[in-house]
DNA sequence: AAGGCGTGGCC
DNA sequence: TGGCCAAGCCT
């Protein structure tokens, strides 16, 4: 018989849930703040398992806020290379350095105080205050929304809706295992296409499951049409077999990673060459008699909002290069490990993996080698 | 305040 | 396969 939820049954029930089938992770092996910090961020809409290696990763190079608060901006880039959403890394860091010199070098408790560092909002705030610190504050997110508006049967529910319903279920003696449980229970069982209700330890409260409507809540919003664009993409390799790299812009779209020079495809230049045109500004002349032009397979890259059709030109055996491109306008030539000590986005490396596939069919070498001739 | 911001897994 | 989805934040 299903009943409306009621606070200490479902309290009772998270809890043994959590004891018996919480998940054993990482973060959760103390309650280190700067550790449940760095993995509330990780998290932002990235799933465990994907987390799990770059935290483990992170916290053997940076185990204490400290370490990390005299880290350099590339460095924490090139950790996070493949996690996606690069500003959190960037965020993380500032406010790192925040505390680490305007707050005595210790995480605040207190929400109001978390939320005005960089890459912290309410459900950060609450998350960190709660199981780091004890704090009984309900951390709303995806998983605790999707649960609620099951619980109560909420096609959409507001966020005073959530506010109310999460503040009278909230075990305030466990808010940090119970807003842990709450979101093991979403990310397992109270899933968004197929909830598991058999194993779900609030069946028997659900309004949702007594009415059969757990798949309609909540409502999905209608999702944003994704842009398509084109891009242009010369990878230039001199003869030091080195690729020639550029920094992206420090704010936007990847911002601060490293990629090859090229440009979009836009109803201005697909009369003319692109490919020449980003050759000409790197100072590489297409039409040289010894360089070699090499065209790469198109690669499609999808993002949350772009998808990206690269279309790589390889350009070899050029002997020419023109004064702008030095490392001061935020260009270089990388060679095999130094090409691995940039961060790179994953269609980048994808690109450069197409890259080496060809100058390894032509037998052309890329990494800079020893030479054993006079 | 709606849209920008990554990536990989799933069916 | 292509669209949907995942512990949000920022502007």
């Amino acid at each position: 018989m299903a009943r409306i939820p009621d606070q200490k049954i479902t309290q009772d029930l998270l809890r043994d849930y959590y004891e018996a089938r919480g998940r054993d992770l990482p973060w959760r092996e103390n309650r280190d703040p700067y550790k449940v910090w760095v993995s509330e961020i990780m998290l932002q809409q990235t799933r465990v398992e994907t987390v799990i290696p770059y935290f483990n990763t992170w916290i053997e190079r940076f185990p204490k806020l400290s370490d990390l608060a005299d880290a350099d901006e590339e460095s924490i880039l090139h950790l996070w290379q493949g996690l996606g959403y690069y500003s959190r890394a960037r965020n993380l860091l500032k406010a790192i350095q925040i505390v680490d010199e305007h707050m005595g070098g210790s995480v605040p408790r207190d929400p109001m105080k978390l939320r005005t560092l960089p890459g912290i909002g309410e459900y950060t705030a609450n998350a960190i205050a709660s199981i780091a610190f004890g704090e009984p504050l309900a951390a709303i997110d995806g998983n605790l929304r999707r649960v609620l508006s099951r619980l109560f049967d909420l096609p959409d529910p507001s966020s005073a809706d959530l506010k109310s319903k999460a503040t009278l279920l909230l075990d305030i003696e466990r808010p940090g295992d119970w807003n842990q449980a709450v979101m093991d229970l979403g990310a397992t069982v109270c899933t968004p296409r197929t909830p598991d209700c058999g194993e779900c330890p609030l069946e028997n409260q659900c309004q949702s499951a007594k009415k059969g409507t757990q798949v309609q809540r909540p409502i999905s919003k209608p999702k944003l049409r994704t842009r398509s664009v084109i891009q242009t993409v010369v990878i230039a390799v001199n003869s030091e077999g080195e690729f020639l790299l550029r920094k992206r812009p420090t704010e936007g779209l990847l911002a601060g990673l490293w990629e090859f020079p090229g440009t979009e495809l836009t109803g201005n230049n697909v009369e003319t060459s692109p490919h020449e045109d980003v050759a000409k500004n790197l100072g590489i002349d297409l039409t040289g008699d010894k360089t070699e032009l090499i065209p790469l397979n198109s690669l499609v890259d999808k993002l949350s909002h772009l998808t990206v059709t690269y279309q790589p030109l390889l350009v070899i055996g050029f002997d020419s290069i023109s004064h702008c491109v030095t490392p001061d306008r935020g260009y270089c030539w990388a060679g095999g490990d130094a090409v691995k000590n940039l961060p790179l986005p994953v269609g980048q490396q994808k690109l450069l993996k197409l890259a080496r596939e060809a100058l390894d069919a032509k037998n052309i070498q890329y990494r800079p080698s020893v030479s054993m001739s006079g």
